[in-house]
DNA sequence: AATGTTGTTGTAAAAACTTGCAATAAGGAC
DNA sequence: GTCCTTATTGCAAGTTTTTACAACAACATT
């Protein structure tokens, strides 16, 4: 664990919330001054591979990262961009079968949807 | 129908995989000379609302484009990147419950999954 | 203590992607 | 046919993300 990586843990602790890389890098220079883009992008990918990050997708394609927490997934309305948690144990059946039909294990935890929102769908 | 949309879904026709912006745009440079990266990426934008092409998430958060088929969505193993379609139909049952649980329509139908695929299980 | 190995970082440059704006083309109203 | 509106494009410049590589620190071996 180096000073680049628990600034950036840091960062994403006290946020709370997901962060594009370019967001965490501008916070965690404030923290530790010298820091650079590149080592935030290795960081955060070191991170998320060792589980204690996780990075979710955004519509356009980019990712996102927050803090390891309880498992959940993302449904984000394809309009307004609201974003709401999804529980895992949802996914749970689905997973069963994935994993029954295809042979792959250990699936992702940590998966995206869109849709439209209930607002967004009287509009 | 512009001379740019027809070469980009050309390209997609003719490859039958996915691609990524910069490959659609390198092989749609020879059919039509002139066109330029923006024009591709705001083409490919405006095929994926219309539903022509779709557009699926890669590991890294960067997005890759095919034409529109039968739905389905991606299982891709995390190691050695090996990915398999997945049919729509095992995840209708998951998609009731989301949009029962939050309101949400008309989600997605192009999810992508990560996962271990059987060969790398053993390794 | 000296050496070698491994892994992490910063630097500099490249590649990928996005944005704002002016020019042009296409279609509708009159 | 002319005018107006709208949509699409190319250009130029910006931002974001990735890559290659050299320097450095940590640690094990001898």
């Amino acid at each position: 664990m180096t000073p680049q990586r628990h600034a950036i843990l840091h960062v994403l602790r006290h946020e709370g919330t997901h962060l594009s890389p370019g967001e965490i890098y501008r916070k965690a220079l404030d923290e530790l001054p010298g820091l650079t883009e590149p080592t935030v992008y290795r960081t955060l990918e070191f991170l998320a591979e060792n589980g204690l990050v996780r990075s979710a997708h955004t519509g356009s394609g980019r990712l996102t990262y927050e803090i390891a927490a309880a498992d959940h997934h993302h449904l984000v309305c394809r309009i307004c961009k609201t974003e709401i948690e999804v529980e895992h144990s949802l996914l749970v059946p689905l997973y069963q079968t994935l994993e029954t039909a295809s042979g792959f294990k250990n699936l992702d935890s940590h998966v995206t949807f869109f849709g439209v929102c209930p607002k967004c769908q009287t509009t």
